[in-house]
DNA sequence: TTTTATTTGTACGATAGCGTTCATTTTGTT
DNA sequence: AACAAAATGAACGCTATCGTACAAATAAAA
């Protein structure tokens, strides 16, 4: 869902159009508290940046906590639309990995998301309940959908494994590697189409070695 | 270096042990800090934990962004000594990665390790300096030492690899795979020794089998 | 045009934290 | 005992932010 398309809807009775400026808050926060952390990043600032008054916010959203809920939230639907690891039926599992672990690195190299895991992790413990919400839309969910492509090839007996979900997360693995972490922490990488290719090959390439095996002990 | 290290000192002239304080002062505030992130911890409530007048704070650290700037040195510099991976000349390359693999998780499985990442990370946008210092103590020196290991027993001739940058970078996301991430969002795992052993295993295996291929592409 | 919901600007109260000042007290040294 | 460094507590100025109140303005619908 595009910002546009939230704008699309006319205000039920009198008054300038609220769904748009619902949406240009969301954005507004999102970035304040992207760049600023949660208990940094101000009401004031993200009223300015929306372009809209402090009353409008508190119109509607409760409080600060609930704003930056509300930010979490859009942002992990946008997450679950956006990461989606595909069975390409008349692919083979060699390309159709290849493809996911490319995806995989453009989905989470993105800034926005190294933005977002930043300041998330440092408000799990003041909201648990954030970590899970996120942990649902995102990392769950990407292994859950690797797991069950992987259980599909080990039922057409192209690959072998004991420990499904141990699979799936050892191909997280191999291809993130630290890769996120460094990315987290500030390092710059800048991997080139060629250079993520070549990681997505050399990840493949161990991940299916080591699943083509007789035994898994 | 233990914080009974630090207190052995005694002042060169009169008035209480200074350096006792400083450590006190350096612990209480690494305890808030971890617990309410950089801008919701106050100095007054690492006063008081501290046990300790503010001013007394104020006399020894410049501001706010010193403390923690000096809370986050001390966690580093104690992260160097604490996490090497050792060289056992005695033993096989097996039993060693499998040793580093234990120690590996062990280390960034603590809860002071994810409190740490949790709140760090967050503060890289406000201070990118804070980001470089941790990498430099924290994953790019495992990485190093891992990378030196692992070149010592390719010219040995046991193992293969083309990158050893990449192979060493690999074997740390064999071993944690996503863990690292699940935990900093508050995911609980409290692996058994057992499982612990297991999961190293079972990494150890998947890139002993990939590394001692005779081509790497 | 009138009505009605919505938005706005400004002002406000309340709270809270940073960093400082200063007179006083504590504590080790000489 | 006298001294000097260090620590204390309480108060202060300052700034910032949250969340609210209210009267005026705006824009769509009737």
């Amino acid at each position: 869902m595009t910002d546009a398309d939230i704008n699309q809807s006319h205000s039920l009775a009198g008054g300038p159009a609220s769904q748009r400026k619902i949406a240009d808050i969301l954005a507004a926060a999102r970035e304040e508290f992207y760049t600023n952390g949660f208990s940094s990043a101000t009401i004031e600032a993200i009223a300015a940046r929306a372009q809209v008054s402090k009353v409008t916010i508190y119109s509607r959203f409760k409080d600060k906590d609930n704003l930056f809920g509300q930010v979490v939230s859009t942002e992990c639907a946008h997450m679950r639309k956006n990461f989606v690891v595909e069975n390409l039926e008349d692919k083979s599992l060699r390309d159709i990995l290849q493809q996911a672990a490319l995806g995989m690195m453009d989905f989470l190299m993105r800034e926005e998301m190294i933005r977002f895991e930043r300041i998330l992790a440092a408000e799990v413990t003041r909201d648990p309940g954030i970590g899970e919400l996120f942990l649902d839309n995102g990392p769950r969910r990407l292994l859950q959908d690797l797991t069950n492509l992987l259980e599909l090839s080990i039922e057409k007996g192209e690959i072998q494994s004991d420990d499904v979900k141990a699979s799936a997360e050892m191909f997280a693995g191999l291809v993130m590697g630290r890769m996120d972490l460094f990315l987290r922490y500030g390092h710059k990488m800048n991997l080139s189409a060629a250079e993520k290719q070549k990681r997505a090959k050399r990840a493949v390439d161990g991940w299916m070695l080591i699943h083509q095996q007789r035994s898994q002990p």
